[in-house]
DNA sequence: GCGACAG
DNA sequence: ATCTTGTCGC
């Protein structure tokens, strides 16, 4: 059932993605564009799914944070039906509509928005972080919980130290970071999502990093609103279409 | 047939 | 991502 809807997928839209990615790598800019230090807001961005009446149910949660005071500015969210399945290398193509329904109702405008996946540290260069800057039109960030292997490359464990962090270097290029960001846990994967460079990327993540989880405070925010949304929408079972 | 596989 | 109990540690 599910194997033969991604089989469809893949007959119909793999090459018109694909496609679309290679046009839109052509205006990837890892430009110093923003730094942690003239950070002021940002945003954390993440989904949840569940099953109703036999389909597929997402909501995408972004929440803005005052760095500086460390408070929640905005939170805004989106619930709509999934149609398009996960494809490894193909997410946004999944989260992105919601996503941008969701931004849209933004009051504020965020100097960065971190994503829950890769940015640059993909195939093509176009992970969910970086596509998701051409519809936002803002700097961003790509923090992925597992590793995405390209060309059979493997990372390199960073030391075990808060900050420790080995780059992703394939054919030659630095396509990410496998970073350490809590001690004794897990690193995360750090790349560029556009309009801002790997180094400043790594400033503004580490410094939105602190004791409750390995992930960034707006991303591991996001995370937590998507859940308590998902168990709202089931317990009244019913979203705005 | 087997392994890979962001979320 | 999601399905799930207990369990180790700050």
């Amino acid at each position: 059932m599910q194997v033969n809807h991604i089989h469809d997928f893949h007959l119909n839209h793999e090459d018109a993605f694909l496609n679309l990615q290679m046009e839109l790598k052509s205006q990837i800019q890892l430009t110093k564009s923003i730094t942690a230090d003239s950070l002021k807001t940002c945003a954390g961005v993440d989904l949840a799914y569940w099953e109703e009446d036999g389909e597929s149910v997402g909501v995408c949660s972004i929440v803005v944070l005052d760095v500086n005071g460390r408070n929640i500015i905005e939170k805004v969210h989106s619930v709509g039906k999934i149609n398009v399945p996960y494809v490894p290398g193909f997410l946004a193509f999944r989260e992105l509509p919601l996503i941008i329904e969701a931004a849209k109702k933004l009051a504020a405008e965020p100097d960065v928005f971190l994503f829950d996946g890769n940015g640059y540290l993909h195939h093509n260069h176009m992970g969910i972080a970086t596509h998701a800057s051409f519809f936002l039109n803002k700097p961003t960030i790509g923090i992925a919980k597992t590793y995405l292997r390209i060309k059979q490359t493997d990372f390199e464990m960073p030391d075990d130290r808060v900050g420790a962090y080995t780059d992703i270097v394939i054919d030659g290029e630095v396509y990410g970071r496998a970073l350490r960001t809590r001690q004794g846990v897990k690193p995360v994967f750090l790349s560029c999502g556009n309009f801002i460079d790997l180094e400043s990327s790594y400033q503004i993540a580490m410094s939105l990093v602190n004791q409750e989880s390995r992930l960034p405070i707006p991303v591991r925010l996001a995370d937590l609103e998507t859940h308590a949304l998902r168990k709202y929408y089931q317990e009244n079972k019913k979203f705005a279409e």
